[in-house]
DNA sequence: TCCTTTGTTCAATGATCCTTGAACTATTGA
DNA sequence: TCAATAGTTCAAGGATCATTGAACAAAGGA
């Protein structure tokens, strides 16, 4: 990357963009999979299931510009994470009854189980 | 109105839909007015700062067939409420903070005071 | 009855959205 | 150095969106 992933400041996030961001069934599934995959980054490639690459990285950047996720390189892969330090201290309470509200949804299909490396050290990440 | 108008069942509203709808900032102002003004009903006429009659009523119909609204007509007027009950009931503490969260933004301009004759007997519409 | 109020419908327009495949970049490992 | 991996960018496509003005409909009041 020449530039640095483009990220919106915490006070820059605005709701009707979180709600645009949210208002796509594969973008509200990448949540409700990152939410329930606890504090761990997951990387695009765990999201296979919800649709091609290409389709991928166009949701991804949509999440990451609404300020909902973070996005950090690492190599070739880019570690995904909920911004709900964030989220939580700009609109308390909001993700966690976004999260409950979506683990109500049917996912598309059950992830493959996560491999180890793809998670290591990911945890302090903020 | 030859068609009563067209409400989802509590059961058939999607979150996804609820996003969509909320992800623009005209009607995310038309639920933050709502809430405000508690559970008295409101005309689409008390929203003319928002936008013109045609644009209000396109997005009165977003919001109603997402299942954020009911809408009961009355003589010439549609009455308006947030079907609090519904969506508590389909997504416990969403709403709560949907409108905590959008009460942070900032109204395009105050509304003027009701007309008493207008909220007249609707607290108890469901 | 006629006029006013309140809101809907329609067609048109421009904008934005989502998906796709092909081509590309960057990094890693052999 | 060469190939594989992970993801991005681009252009094109069709779909949906939001706004506008003009015409319309339904109800109420004078």
């Amino acid at each position: 990357m020449t530039h640095p992933l483009f990220h919106p400041d915490a006070e820059e996030i605005s709701l009707p963009a979180i709600f645009t961001a949210l208002g796509d069934e594969t973008r509200l599934n990448i949540i409700a999979i990152l939410a329930r995959n606890g504090e761990r980054a997951m990387t695009c490639g765990q999201f296979t299931q919800l649709g091609s690459k290409t389709a991928l990285s166009y949701h991804v950047a949509k999440l990451r510009e609404a300020g909902v996720i973070n996005v950090r390189p690492d190599g070739t892969k880019r570690f995904l994470t909920l911004r709900r330090a964030d989220l939580d201290n700009r609109f308390p309470g909001f993700l966690d009854s976004v999260i409950a509200s979506a683990s109500t949804m049917p996912l598309p299909e059950s992830q493959p189980p996560a491999d180890p490396a793809e998670t290591r050290g990911e945890t302090e990440w903020t």
